[in-house]
DNA sequence: GAATTTTATATGTGATCACAAAAAAAAATT
DNA sequence: AATTTTTTTTTGTGATCACATATAAAATTC
């Protein structure tokens, strides 16, 4: 029998892929940790089916890792790659950003302040994946305005195998986070100077690069 | 009963990915064609299962496009998509060029021009296909010297996303690939110039550009 | 004859099963 | 006690089925 959210068109294969997702994302699962197709399932009380088609398209996008027999698991970084992503995100978030920037206007600016004032409140509380989830919607928010979904869904996937790592990373290591780089963005965007925005940008994501930890 | 290839732990849902995927890669698909998973099945002689899983793949690759009821087509590109497109490869592939040319030596060097008179033969005698896939083989080689695979294989989803838009530009555009800018690219390598090895990846791209046509 | 309704077919999705192969656990051996 | 062998369990893969719904075809109405 086909399970529909009721007067929703959503599948039920696209409802575990984001569930999936949003824990590999937020820093629920660690680098190395093994799941099954029949264990997710019952986790989210459905077959293994949906499941599967989930796990594919993780796979596929960098976010899971299958061993040769199909057992999957959370992928471990070596640094070689770790470094390949961060520079991934430093070349399409400068290029992002300054696409944005001739639209991002005072609502929006507001916005990435209200959004920043969040970030800085979860930095200081110590709540990891809050202020993993706070950070990337800031830049999310600014991202979305370069109107470019194909760069951004791709940036999407260099973030989800670059999370677990991260996530981990900061929880020895917030005092890294003390001073914020968001502020001279937003002081950036307010002067309109795609120079110093690309520089910053680049500057925020070179903080990532001291939370690499090898497990 | 599960097939395997004999002697080989080749999956069947991953054969079914690589043939798929080298009929949009080679331009043997349109945009706007529809496929169907018994189709598909049928002319792979497999079930619908594996089919199901490749076909996922490819759509989270952008390689397909799934309409809201779930039927499979190959995607029109708007010129939107295909400037961002182009734009992501001048990005991914300048950087991988120039982290390339440090470790591009004369055997390489020798190796690409063999591959790029393969292509200008090709290219006079008109074969679509053929030529494509010279031209990927010619970057593809280039590019996997950079030992960035996490890079190199976004970019294959860019080509991928191109491909079948491309292609069928180039049915009416031949006249564009009169002059070919890899003899440039390989003066460049050969110098270890990397400025003007970026300028030059960068404009082997434009060409492409002019190939995008309205379906 | 064109537009609308009805019927029939085709198609994707989710569930379930069998099976091979890989892990894990248990037993036997040294 | 540690190692090897055997047995059991777990797990991913591919095949098949039922079903809802989208598309195509046929019939009906105006």
């Amino acid at each position: 029998m086909i399970v529909r959210k009721k007067d929703s068109n959503s599948l039920v294969h696209d409802e575990v892929y984001k569930k999936l997702r949003d824990n590999i994302l937020y820093g629920f699962l660690r680098p190395g940790d093994v799941l099954t197709l029949r264990g997710l399932a019952s986790e989210f009380s459905t077959s293994v089916m949906p499941v599967r088609e989930s796990v594919r398209r993780l796979w596929s996008e960098g976010a899971l890792k299958l061993s040769v027999s199909g057992r999957i698991s959370i992928p471990t970084l070596n640094s070689d790659k770790f470094n390949e992503l961060i520079r991934l995100r430093k070349i399409i978030e400068t290029e992002l950003a300054v696409k944005a920037m001739p639209r991002a206007h005072k609502a929006l600016i507001d916005r990435l302040e209200l959004i920043n004032g969040k970030m800085e409140f979860f930095a200081k509380s110590r709540e990891a994946s809050l202020y993993i989830g706070a950070n990337m919607e800031f830049h999310r928010t600014l991202y979305l305005r370069a109107q470019s979904p194909v760069m951004l869904s791709i940036l999407e996937t260099v973030w989800l195998q670059l999370s677990p790592t991260i996530r981990f990373g900061l929880s020895e290591n917030w005092n890294l986070l003390d001073k914020n780089e968001h502020d001279y963005i937003l002081k950036a965007l307010k002067k309109k100077d795609s120079e110093d925005l690309s520089i910053l940008i680049d500057k925020d994501v070179s903080i990532c690069e001291n939370l690499f930890l090898l497990f």
